[in-house]
DNA sequence: TATAATTCGTTAGCAGTGCTAATCAACTAG
DNA sequence: CTAGTTGATTAGCACTGCTAACGAATTATA
């Protein structure tokens, strides 16, 4: 019966939706103090666990055309938390590096962001949390599954 | 030992607001269509979903300050997917009310959304379906009780 | 009751983030 | 060497967040 797996499927992808869209509301309230934006800091994990890339590498790994990203990374170089350099091989090419201040404020902001998702969890069970952990690994694999055949 | 506890439910969180990233960017991919952008698309869902109300109520339930949401609202109302009335009691108040050309819309796009997700959930197992469930669940439970202590 | 304080919403103006179109420079193919 | 392609930037639009300042209506208080 394929209707019912589908109907499912679709009630799971609902509260999960559901879900993320109320938790990163909840925890994006924290992201002021860092007085840095989303899509810099963003951007700037993507360059501290990543390692130094190209524009257009870190426009792909955002998801993000080319013009936004370069917006992005000059917001990051103004506040000095990244570093260009021109690429040997290939003129045209840049090579964003995170600098070290940029490694800091940005472990400092996922710091603040995590510590305040881990308190909403104060009250469950570590059943439920171990739960917790594996849903999250289950959605992230679906997504690189899904990210590799598109 | 409240330290590994501790530890666990920060590892717990990491995954989780990096999961809930992941997913929203990618589930954001499909908005475009519904030329409507995610504020307006999110606060017409509460409209839709918990039925009229003020604008100071709408921007306290989107955890946005009432100058975004009057906005958003204007937004709304111009693309004639909400309405503007005027509260009897109180002539400050405004009323807003999703119209049914918001409402068909906003199922519209939310469909979208959920089938994107749900294409990703094609590989895995009905266990594993029911535990993503149950995980979301309890993001939501721990979210509504975190809200009502703040 | 008259005045003061509060509340609700809007306007103005800033910063940030997304897009497309157009442009420039550098590389690659013919 | 010319033509096409690719990588990044610039310009200009729309949307979304904020604070500050305001106007209008309501509520509290002297």
């Amino acid at each position: 019966m394929p209707g019912s797996k589908d109907s499912l499927r679709l009630e799971v992808a609902d509260r999960l939706h559901s879900a993320a869209i109320h938790l990163l509301r909840y925890a994006r309230k924290r992201d002021v103090l860092a007085r840095v934006g989303p899509a810099r800091l963003s951007a700037l994990s993507v360059l501290v666990f990543g390692g130094p890339m190209a524009l257009g590498q870190l426009a792909a790994a955002e998801q993000v055309k080319a013009p936004t990203m370069s917006r992005i990374v000059a917001g990051l170089k103004r506040s000095g938390l990244a570093r260009i350099e021109t690429d040997g091989k290939d003129a045209r090419r840049i090579r964003v590096t995170a600098t070290a201040r940029g490694a800091r404020l940005l472990q400092e902001a996922r710091s603040r962001r995590v510590r305040l998702v881990a308190e909403i969890l104060c009250g469950l069970r570590e059943e439920e949390m171990d739960s917790l952990l594996h849903s999250a690994e289950l959605v992230e694999l679906a997504l690189r599954r899904a990210a590799g055949t598109e």
